[in-house]
DNA sequence: ATGTCC
């Protein structure tokens, strides 16, 4: 099978037994040093029981990124600050000869700027309080965070036939709870209740966090769709969901609770998004009945293989070398006007996506079911004369707003 | 990751 299973137990590690380590990826994906430190400390934390390892597995602020951890406990600060991020994928009504893509540039070029209709009301059909951030519905973020336009490359035999159409174009959402969830970890950080130890199932301060945790895993969902909703419109089309996988989220299991820390939800049958990066293939697989293995958990995308400080270093400093990353093999683009976070997000950066879906699928985990390419990747635009965010978002009476829930 | 630290 190629599952390493160890079982660590050192006797300087206290009474409690470490997790059992079960790794996904095989020799081919390079898991850096400081990696396997980080997972190695993961599985003693409190109340940890299983560890689940992936491909896309790259070092963390508050531990290795990339894994499903199952634990007695519950902790906060493995899931971070962005509560409930994800992939979603979206069908366009629009065909892939229809795109010119020139004028789709720069209509997408507009995306943050379109109008959304009722946030409120929104939010109320997603069963949250009308006025729960509603300013920040629809923006995208910074970091990883991205809208792409994306066509099917490739669709492997024998894979689900009719689930997607290879003449139409999709879009690849990756975005979560914006400042919402950055507010809920901030306030635990703060009151001491994020940190190694964890929280007791059951306890007042479990049942805060858990119930924040579910709004902002709801947030973060309609966010994706208020994002995809606000590109279909600046390209003169509708869309449609095809999947909606979060990979920053906790689920609570009959035997604990399964911390997704960067590993996409996969239950079996699932279709499933794995991310590429500017200038690599992304991934449609469907989860296979093995997911129960890897605690029902895989790869979200390639994961990062240098870090961001690192990466300012690696990218030529001439206008020429920063334009072609914004250019890929298949005549794609990006539209990053943030130069930083360009470099920071050159393809450079990432691993390989086909080797990521190569172990999952060396493990038994899915079946991949379509290559999509990147046509046009929104990062960020600015306005080219005051350099500002090109954001319709209304920041009046701001403060305050969601931080008391 | 962060209505991104003023």
């Amino acid at each position: 099978m190629g599952i390493l299973i160890e079982s660590l137990c050192s006797p300087e590690a206290g009474t409690q037994v470490p997790a059992i380590i079960r790794r996904f990826y095989t020799d081919k994906s390079w898991v850096e040093g400081e990696t396997l430190r980080q997972l190695d400390q993961m599985a003693r934390l409190n109340g940890a029981m299983t560890l689940a390892a992936f491909p896309d597995l790259h070092p963390g602020k508050y531990g290795a990124t990339g894994v499903a951890l199952l634990a007695n406990r519950l902790h906060p600060l493995l899931i971070g600050n962005d509560i409930g991020c994800g992939m979603s994928l979206f069908m366009l009504d629009l065909p892939v000869r229809k795109l010119r893509i020139d004028k789709a540039e720069l209509r997408l070029r507009e995306l943050e700027m379109q109008e959304i209709s009722d946030a409120g009301a929104m939010l109320a059909a997603s069963g949250l309080p009308h006025d729960l951030f509603p300013e920040g519905l629809g923006t995208i973020g910074g970091g990883n965070h991205f809208c792409e336009l994306q066509a099917v490359d490739e669709m492997f035999a024998g894979s689900s036939e009719g689930v997607l159409d290879s003449q139409a174009l999709y879009l690849l959402v990756h975005s979560g709870s914006r400042g919402l969830g950055a507010s809920v970890f901030a306030e635990f950080l703060v009151a001491g209740e994020a940190n190694n130890e964890g929280l007791e199932i059951g306890s007042p301060a479990y049942t805060r966090w858990k119930n924040k945790h579910d709004q902002c895993v709801k947030w973060a969902s309609l966010n994706r769709r208020m994002i995809a909703e606000r590109a279909a419109k600046a390209l003169h089309a509708d869309c449609t969901l095809i999947a909606d996988v979060p990979h920053n989220v906790v689920r609570v299991q009959p035997d604990g609770i399964v911390h997704h820390k960067g590993a996409a939800v996969a239950n079996a049958g699932d279709l499933v998004p794995v991310a590429g990066s500017r200038a690599s293939l992304s991934y449609i697989v469907r989860a296979r009945d093995e997911v129960q293995q890897s605690l029902g958990a895989i790869s979200h995308g390639a994961g990062r293989k240098y870090d961001r400080a690192s990466m300012q270093g690696r990218i030529g400093k001439l206008r020429s070398q920063r334009e072609q990353h914004l250019r890929n093999p298949w005549g794609g683009r990006a539209i990053c006007d943030d130069r930083a976070l360009m470099v920071e997000e050159a393809a450079s950066a990432y691993k390989d996506s086909a080797q990521v879906v190569a172990d999952l699928e060396a493990h038994h985990l899915i079946d991949p079911v379509a290559a999509m390419r990147p046509l046009l990747t929104y990062k960020k635009a600015m306005d080219q004369k005051t350099g500002g965010s090109l954001k319709n978002d209304d920041k009046r009476g701001r403060k305050g707003h969601y931080e008391k829930r």
